[in-house]
DNA sequence: GAGATAGTACGACAAAATTCGTACTAGCGC
DNA sequence: GCGCTAGTACGAATTTTGTCGTACTATCTC
C-alpha cells in the first residue's frame, strides 16, 4: 500500500496496546456517496481538515478542536464521520481520539485525501 | 487519466458556435463542500459518472440517460449540478445539453474527475 | 467516596433536501 | 397554426439532517 499506510501501521505498532477502535464500515465497505455526504458539512471538512494538517501527534479528543458548539452537536458530527469510514475513533480512558484512515481512504479514493488536506473554509466561515 | 480533460477541451474548439451555457459559478467560486454535497446523491452521482464514461459525443440531454423518474425531479439534479460547478449546460433548440466541468474541476480539486469516473453504485442500486 | 471531566443517548424542534404532480413555455416539423 | 417534444417553475408532502438541551455513564484525581 502507500507510505502513509505504512506509517501508521509503524506508529500503530509502537504503541503497547491501542485500545479496539468503536464500530466502524470496513474499509471495502466505504462508500463514496456516503463520504461525501458526510464532507458536506464545512464543519466536518474542517475537523478532517485539521486531523490531517495539524495533527503532530496523530490523534485528537473532541475537545483538542475548541469548536464553539454543544458537546452533543460535536458527538454527533464526529459519529457521522466515523460511521462514514471517514475516521476511527478509539477510547483512550476517558477521551475519545480520532484519526483520518489515511490507507483506506487512499486505497479506495485515491486522492481524496489530498483534496481535504488541501481545502480552505469560505471567506468569513471560521468555525 | 487526465486524458479526458484533454479530449473535451479540443472538442470544443471544434463545434463552431456553442449556445452560451446556462448560469453557472466561475471555476474560481466552486467549493468543494458544495460539490460534495451534490454528489452525496447516488441518482447525481450516476449521472456524473455516465457523463465521463460513456460519452462518445459529449454532451447529453437529460433524457439521454433515460432514468424512470419524473422530468421535474430531473431538472432538479441537473440544476443542482449545474448550480455547483459540476456540470455546464447549453440550450440546443429544444434540448438542454449538459456536459462535465472537467478542466475547471481539475483545477480546482485534482483528482476528484477520476474518483467520480471509477464510482460504481452499490449493489442492487440500478438507477 | 466526592467531584470534576469527556463524552453519550435521547428527544424535540427547525431547517434543508427530495420527490413528484400539475401547469406552463418554447422550439420543431408538418 | 397545430400538435409534439424537452424541459421549467411552482408548490406541497415527506424525509432527512442539523442543532442543542437535558439527563446520564464512565473514568480519573484527590
Amino acid at each position: 500500500m502507500t507510505d502513509l499506510a505504512q506509517t501508521y501501521r509503524t506508529s500503530d505498532s509502537e504503541e503497547p496496546s491501542l485500545p479496539t477502535p468503536l464500530p466502524e464500515p470496513a474499509a471495502s465497505e466505504i462508500r463514496l456517496e456516503r463520504v461525501m455526504g458526510v464532507l458536506a458539512d464545512p464543519l466536518r471538512l474542517t475537523i478532517v481538515n485539521r486531523l490531517l494538517t495539524s495533527s503532530e501527534e496523530y490523534d485528537h479528543t473532541c475537545g483538542w478542536f475548541g469548536f464553539d458548539r454543544p458537546k452533543s452537536s460535536l458527538t454527533h458530527h464526529f459519529k457521522a464521520l466515523r460511521e462514514a469510514g471517514v475516521i476511527r475513533q478509539r477510547q483512550h480512558g476517558l477521551e475519545r481520539r480520532s484519526r483520518v484512515r489515511i490507507e483506506d481512504l487512499d486505497e479506495r479514493f485515491p486522492g481524496l485525501v489530498e483534496l481535504i488536506a488541501d481545502w480552505q473554509p469560505a471567506d468569513g466561515e471560521a468555525v
